[in-house]
DNA sequence: TGTAAACTCTATACTTGGTATAGAGTCAAG
DNA sequence: CTTGACTCTATACCAAGTATAGAGTTTACA
């Protein structure tokens, strides 16, 4: 099958599988007489698992490293339970920030209910004085 | 002051402040006789109003639209407001995306307890799976 | 058979928010 | 006077793609 199709199939963009092949993610596959690439059911299986790892916000070396212990049936799959949990750690600690800057934004945001002029603004007084507060932190 | 004194006094590096100033974050400085920049107290406050303002993950964008909304005490607010509205709703999507993500990994995970061969791995066959389950899914 | 639309190719530039480098010039201390 | 610390500009790089130009190819239809 084509490009195209594969794309369609994948849902990934034309571009990607070609962003993905240069990454060598994926396999450089046959061409046409025409320069075409031609792919098998192989590489839509591949791209799919491929798509399922980005999808769990792996990044393209740890998906590297995921599809290079999945080649090998005998390997250990230590790599990959390695890989899952720094990324489950990794999620776990950037919900952690996310909150505290969703209660920092909320709090901010709280000291400007109507809209009024910019020198009466809460908000903007707010974020002023946390910079001044980190001005005198870094007198160092 | 020179700009090391003034990365120091702010905690961003020198390249950030160069580069805040080609992004039009901040107002180009007077220049030495031999071209060093040289900077207010102004420009400090304004750099660390800046690093506030990306500490709440503010693009870059939105804190030139503050910085101009600020500039004048005559305007109104609004602006400010809609934006840290808006950074509150996306902070609060991108949190619960993540929870989903932290839910399909731990699950994924919990499918390879051992460490295991390639092949005997609950982990990759779930990938494996959930990917063909987007095939059957996608062949329209 | 002709031709126009749709497809594919490579190469390159752009995105965001910086970081890192080279190569040149400047300044202060010993 | 020279060494080291500082600064300058310009350029390239990161991730993970997206978008474009300009060329060639295939397909559909008249």
């Amino acid at each position: 099958m084509k490009i195209g199709l594969l794309a369609a199939k994948t849902g990934l963009s034309i571009q990607t599988i070609r962003f993905y092949e240069r990454k060598s993610l994926l396999a450089a596959p046959e061409r046409t007489a025409s320069n075409y690439r031609s792919y098998s059911e192989d590489a839509l299986k591949q791209l799919l698992f491929i798509k399922q790892c980005r999808a769990l916000d792996m990044t393209i070396e740890e998906i590297k490293l995921v599809l290079e212990t999945r080649a090998n049936p005998e390997n250990s799959c230590e790599n990959v339970n390695t890989t899952i949990d720094k990324h489950v750690d990794d999620i776990e600690h950037r919900i952690a920030e996310l909150k505290v800057l969703q209660e920092t934004l909320v709090s901010i945001r709280s000291a400007c209910d109507h809209n009024k002029k910019v020198k009466e603004c809460g908000v903007l007084h707010q974020l002023d004085s946390i910079a001044e507060a980190c001005s005198s932190n870094t007198d160092n």
